[in-house]
DNA sequence: GCGGGCGAGGTCATTACATCA
DNA sequence: AATGATGTAATGACCTCGCCC
């Protein structure tokens, strides 16, 4: 900001109409800018700005210093109020004061631009949670449908096996499960299977740990 | 201590406008 | 040139909180 004057003008055409600029070189400041005068025209209806006064006192009306003039870019208006946002995002009295007068703006305007501020970072805030949700959701459902994939896959290994290997399994499942928590392919296979017998060890490894850990 | 009035300051929804694609 | 989308300043309604009587 310019801290000679430490005055601020409002400049559309610079940056979405959102930029303040210094001057003190009258409305020369204004001289071909479109969206300037537009402003001008819109002041009775926007009271951002009601009358020329809002816009800069009389020693900007000062022609002999028009090299005076500083334009204050919306990078250092939302420096200075974006960095006193980091600090703190809500505005206590003394601190709002002292912004208006470092950027020659109503505290009103400030206590405005905070609370829009707050609102943009609460939206920003709600996008990032979404997508941290998401991410953990998509997580989740991948490590979900392969483990029902894999779940899928002993499920039919199992009742391809021979009879023998299937009761031993059973055998062992009994040793953990009551009837009711064990899978019911256990039930129905030991139904029909009298006198089961593992023939490969690793057969019976896998059974064990699917019954155990039926869904991962 | 308790309750009502009041002012300050907050959120939220919305409007008005400028700018851009 | 017209238009819809977007960003931002500002407003109004409503709520909460602290203070005073």
């Amino acid at each position: 900001m310019d801290h000679q004057s430490g005055h601020l003008f409002f400049d559309p055409s610079a940056c979405h109409g959102n930029m303040l600029f210094l001057g003190s070189g009258g409305d020369s400041v204004f001289r071909g800018q479109r969206t300037m005068l537009s402003m001008e025209d819109h002041s009775k209806r926007r009271p951002f700005f009601s009358s020329p006064g809002d816009f800069y006192d009389e020693e900007y009306y000062d022609e002999q210093s028009p090299e005076k003039k500083r334009r204050l870019s919306a990078e250092q208006k939302v420096h200075l109020l974006e960095k006193s946002f980091e600090t703190e995002n809500k505005l206590e009295p003394e601190r709002k004061t002292e912004l208006a007068k470092k950027l020659g703006l109503q505290p009103r305007q400030v206590a405005v631009w905070f609370q829009n501020r707050r609102a943009r970072w609460k939206t920003k805030q709600l996008e990032r949670d979404y997508d941290v949700l998401k991410a953990s959701y998509d997580s989740l459902r991948s490590n979900y449908d392969s483990v029902v994939k894999e779940n899928e896959k002993l499920k039919s290994e199992v009742k391809t096996k021979k009879p023998p290997q299937i009761w031993t399994f059973l055998s062992f499942c009994s040793l953990f499960f009551s009837e009711e928590s064990a899978p019911s392919i256990c039930l129905s296979q030991l139904a029909s299977n009298p006198s089961p017998r593992w023939t490969d060890p690793s057969e019976q490894s896998k059974a064990a740990s699917f019954s155990l850990f039926p869904f991962g």
